[in-house]
DNA sequence: CGCGGCTTTGATGTTCATCAAGTAAAGTGG
DNA sequence: CCACTTTACTTGATGAACATCAAAGCCGCG
């Protein structure tokens, strides 16, 4: 991990994410940041790990999990540029409930929680456009929890790689950032079920891939897939 | 579904849902709020509904719940006096995504989102006071289904036992506000074996159970089956 | 008092995890 | 840069966990 300093007043991602801000608070904000860079695979949060900085992704990709008693692993967001990555805790809890790392180079921006909740208090437009943005963000990951665990393995797999496509990539042919291993603890089953099931849709020419790099072949079969599997 | 008001100045549950509000302010939503009793079954919220109030339970038991696609419905939430049930989408969308129906007979306080939205803007205090307390229970919301999904159905029985004794009724012996299919919802099985767990508990003497009524025997045993089961 | 929903138990079948074993790829140290 | 180790990927065979189906008793309610 390496860190830099930037110009908050100037930074392109102020308007989206500190746009309710003035220059005066933004100012005041600049000196408690820290953008910070990691290599693929880095660690970012760790659980357990005290809790004094809001983070939100300005490039790359992170996934959150949580470590289970018996050293599994589950994944619980994979988030994406603009994001805020600390998930709720960061308001209720003291300590981290869950890991974050970089699946790719990242940069992160990291301010400091407690000026955040300083300017929470002073400014409430932007207290409001936080809660909003945190609760969407809350909701997204309870609906799609909901949402995998009432399909089959067939039909995860086909959501997440919609996901992907849609969500994250917006192409029909990208290079998944998660291996096999890391697909089954996003979506609970084993990597051998990940692996045969794609072998599967490769069969049905549902989806090409080589690798770690997909292209989605039949759309409507995918969806119907997603939908019903 | 009945409806009365009441003095918000004077109502007990001020200091624990809007403390950090004055008395300038308390009066001013108190125009702006209804209290409603429902019956046991009532539904309170559909999804679909137009989101226009914020709502927390005053006293009785309501289940949050998502119906899917084919129709079968999950439980996402069990609320307990003082919660706010609304989840998170009241300040991230303009429609319900659950369903919210009473377990018991319900009295729930509906504030006007806009007014509320309002003070949050005015008041930065109790704007950090809600988004620590609706963080709270988005974490916990997700971290509980994360726990579960990670346990087979015996571990799930028991640790839905344990959650009903301890956060809910604080005592070893309850009668449960849900159904067999209910909980069969609430934790992702089916009726049948909810029923087939429920039995295997009885007859090794790790709980006692007649109808709904449940009395807990073997607490150690108990604990033990939720967190390896 | 009969109908529909909730509960219960048993028998059967499917989905999925586990185990095993082998290949490919990717780090690691001399 | 090559032997070496480790980690990721892949396929098949087996068994366990769980859903589904069926059938019957129970209870509340119009």
């Amino acid at each position: 991990m390496t860190e830099n300093n930037c110009n908050c007043e100037a930074c392109d991602y102020r308007m989206l994410v500190f746009e309710s801000l003035n220059s005066l608070e933004i100012n005041s904000l600049c000196n408690f940041k820290q953008e910070k860079t990691y290599k693929k695979g880095d660690i970012i949060v760790s659980e357990g790990d005290k809790i004094d900085e809001f983070f939100y992704i300005k490039t790359g990709l992170v996934k959150t999990y949580h470590t289970l008693y018996d050293g599994r692993e589950k994944i619980v967001n994979i988030a994406t540029p603009m994001d805020y990555i600390s998930l709720l805790s960061v308001f209720s809890e003291t300590y981290h409930k869950y890991s974050i790392s970089a699946l790719d180079d990242t940069t992160v921006c990291c301010v400091n929680l407690h000026k955040i909740k300083e300017i929470i208090k002073s400014n409430g437009e932007f207290a409001l456009s936080l809660l909003e943005r945190i609760s969407k963000n809350a909701d997204k990951i309870i609906l799609q929890n909901l949402q995998l665990n009432s399909k089959h393995l067939r039909g995860r797999i086909a959501y997440i790689i919609i996901l992907f496509a849609d969500k994250i990539y917006n192409k029909e042919s990208f290079v998944l950032p998660l291996s096999r291993k890391e697909i089954a603890q996003l979506i609970d089953m084993t990597t051998e079920n990940v692996i045969r099931i794609i072998s599967e849709f490769k069969k049905d020419k549902i989806i090409a891939s080589v690798n770690k790099s997909i292209k989605v072949l039949d759309r409507k079969k995918l969806e119907q897939i997603a939908k019903h599997g």
